[in-house]
DNA sequence: TCAGTTTATGAACGATGTTTAGTGAACACT
DNA sequence: AGTGTTCACTAAACATCGTTCATAAACTGA
């Protein structure tokens, strides 16, 4: 889907720190590719260096743990959602744009469930990714947040809203919508699509029946 | 909060069979323990038996696996889980009922959060849990769409809705935040009630104005 | 009492993450 | 060019993990 790169990639330098970056990214492509092909409980020092052409040891002069690596795949990954969510931002109409977000969202989920797991479901991971320097994380979140704040000014939104509850809100229905999926695949029956459209017409336009007496 | 036993404890029987039955609660309970005292990664084979006065060794007389052992404990917290909503379902009027489900859900995802990631988060065992004989799962999620079988028949929610769809959206939203709030606590910062009341009023009432052109 | 079953153990196997000592090769400096 | 230092790397080892196996003790039923 897109490469796994560190975040700013300073190629220049030494040939001694660009072997270095070389070893670095070699190492990263495999481990993302093993956990891709076998899941990332697969994910093995000794794996990885195998594949990337090293002893198990070696890999500790790049990486200061398996963590360290894992973390990096985590926000490769996140980095990688973010153009995903990007790519449907491009919509102008926000309802639109909401809609194209949540079927982008679920469809990353769907491509890449390992990669999902790894940013959203590992213990410790996801909130580095999310708070970190790029903040990629971040950026993905203000996409969403955007949506609503042109869905204000287009005045199409209830008076009173919380703004910043209502986007958490819909992140939330899309992350209990993914992560379900991939733990009770058995259970959620009912495809993607569906579900989602249920649940965004349930949070656009409620699920009671409108009352005169509030 | 709630013992942990086996489904159905026979326990009459031979001696023999009941020795074992206590055997098997013991360790069971030992392994909840080490759960909530030190996390799910902390369960190990080695420290069950220590903790149970076994050799490791022994555990495999009355647990084919580590994973059967973690089965149980998931199963069990289902169990405690269903336990929890359903005094929150004794409440009459539906709109409560379903607020008080969702506090319910939430304050067990709070109070237990190991036990809630191992039922819902770790691969593979939430399947078995929701669609297992017992279906303790499958009752709780009963307990949800009984809300919305009342709210039907009181005549209050819109016209053409799926019920089934509607539950699971109202499901998917208190998994999304309990799971969240677990991996991502950095994140959400805003108190639990605070996103739940927002969350719910936005499933409820919808998020949009309501408009005259449909 | 004795045969048979059940229950438990210690040692072992393969695999895991990680550390350490040692080995050349590449580098920097005179 | 020679020399000392740093760097990248490996093989071996350590502790721990889940799991298995041979063996011994304890209990059961006759």
């Amino acid at each position: 889907m897109s490469e796994v790169k560190s975040s700013p990639p300073p190629v220049g330098g030494s040939p001694r720190a660009r072997r270095k970056e070389d070893a670095r990214a070699r190492i990263l492509a495999e481990a993302r590719r093993i956990v891709l092909d076998q899941g990332f409980e697969a994910l093995t020092m000794r794996r990885i260096a195998e594949a990337a052409g090293y002893s198990a040891a070696a890999l500790y002069l790049h990486f200061e743990n398996r963590e360290a690596i894992a973390r990096e795949l985590g926000e490769a990954g996140m980095r990688a959602l973010l153009e995903a969510l990007a790519e449907a931002g491009k919509t102008v109409d926000p309802l639109q744009r909401l809609k194209a977000l949540a079927l982008a969202y679920a469809a990353f989920g769907r491509a890449e469930p390992e990669t999902y797991r790894l940013i959203f479901m590992e213990p410790g991971f996801a909130t580095t990714a999310l708070g970190g320097k790029d903040a990629a994380g971040a950026a993905a979140f203000a996409l969403i947040g955007g949506v609503f704040q042109d869905l204000t000014t287009a005045g199409r939104l209830r008076d009173g809203l919380d703004l910043e509850g209502l986007a958490l809100t819909f992140w939330i229905v899309l992350h209990g919508m993914v992560s379900l999926k991939l733990t009770c695949s058995a259970f959620l029956v009912a495809p993607e699509e569906d579900l989602l459209a249920a649940a965004l017409d349930n949070l656009l336009h409620g699920a009671l029946r409108p009352n005169r007496e509030p």
